[in-house]
DNA sequence: GCATCGATGGTG
DNA sequence: ACCATCGATGCA
C-alpha cells in the first residue's frame, strides 16, 4: 500500500502554508503507464490579488480563471515562449492564491534535473492542456512518505522586482539539504 | 565563479 | 512591451 494521497482540504489553506508544508512532499505525475515521483525541495506561494507578483493582482482573465476557483485545481501557464510552470491552486472558492513548484528531486529508477520550474514541468509532461487538472487524480497528485521533517529556508521570490514591496517578501521556500534547488539564497 | 544576453510566443 | 526561465557566452 502507498502513503496518503493529499486531499482536497490540504490545498484549500493559505497559500503560505501549503508552499510551507509541501516542502519534502511527493509529487507523482502519470502519463500513459509511466509514472513519474519526485520530492519537492522549492516552492513560492502568490498569496492573492493584493499580492502584487501574483498573477491575480491583474484581475480575473482567462489565464487566471483557474485560481479564482477552489484549492486543489493544477494553475500551469506558458511564459517566455518557450515554458511552462506548474502551481497549485490553494484557499478557497474566490481568494486567487496559488503555489509555484520551482524544484524537485527525482525518486526512484528515474534520473532527470528538476532544479527549475522550467525544467520541472518539461520533464513531467505538463503543459497548458493539464490546466485546471484536479489534484487528487492518478494523473497528478502529491503524497506525504511520512519522513523526517526537512530544513525550510525561506528568501524572497525569484523574478518578481517588478511587485513593489511584494518583491521582498520571504514568500520562497526550499530544502536547505537539497543539492536540486535552483538556488541556494 | 559570475554577469549578461537572446530565444520565443502568449497575454492584456 | 512585458514576462513567476534557461542555456550559452564571455570574462575572471
Amino acid at each position: 500500500m502507498g502513503n496518503p494521497i493529499l486531499p482536497l482540504t490540504f490545498f484549500q489553506r493559505d497559500a503560505e502554508t501549503v508552499a510551507k508544508e509541501l516542502i519534502g512532499k511527493d509529487i507523482e505525475r502519470r502519463v500513459d503507464a509511466i509514472i513519474f515521483r519526485a520530492r519537492i525541495v522549492e516552492t513560492e506561494a502568490y498569496v492573492g490579488a493584493h499580492d502584487l507578483a501574483c498573477h491575480a493582482a491583474r484581475g480575473r482573465t482567462p489565464r487566471t480563471e483557474v485560481m479564482f476557483g477552489p484549492g486543489g485545481h493544477a494553475y500551469i501557464y506558458f511564459i517566455y515562449g518557450m515554458y511552462h510552470m506548474l502551481n497549485f491552486v490553494t484557499g478557497k472558492t474566490g481568494d486567487a492564491q496559488a503555489v509555484l513548484i520551482r524544484a524537485a528531486e527525482p525518486l526512484g529508477d528515474w534520473h532527470a534535473d528538476l532544479s527549475g520550474p522550467g525544467k520541472l514541468a518539461r520533464a513531467l509532461n505538463l503543459t497548458r492542456a493539464q490546466n485546471g487538472l484536479l489534484l487528487t487524480t492518478p494523473k497528478l497528485h502529491v503524497i506525504d512518505p511520512r519522513n523526517g521533517s526537512p530544513t525550510i529556508l525561506t528568501s524572497p521570490r525569484i523574478g518578481v522586482d517588478y511587485a513593489g514591496d511584494w518583491r521582498h517578501k520571504h514568500l520562497r521556500f526550499f530544502d536547505g539539504n537539497s543539492k536540486a534547488v535552483s538556488r541556494k539564497r
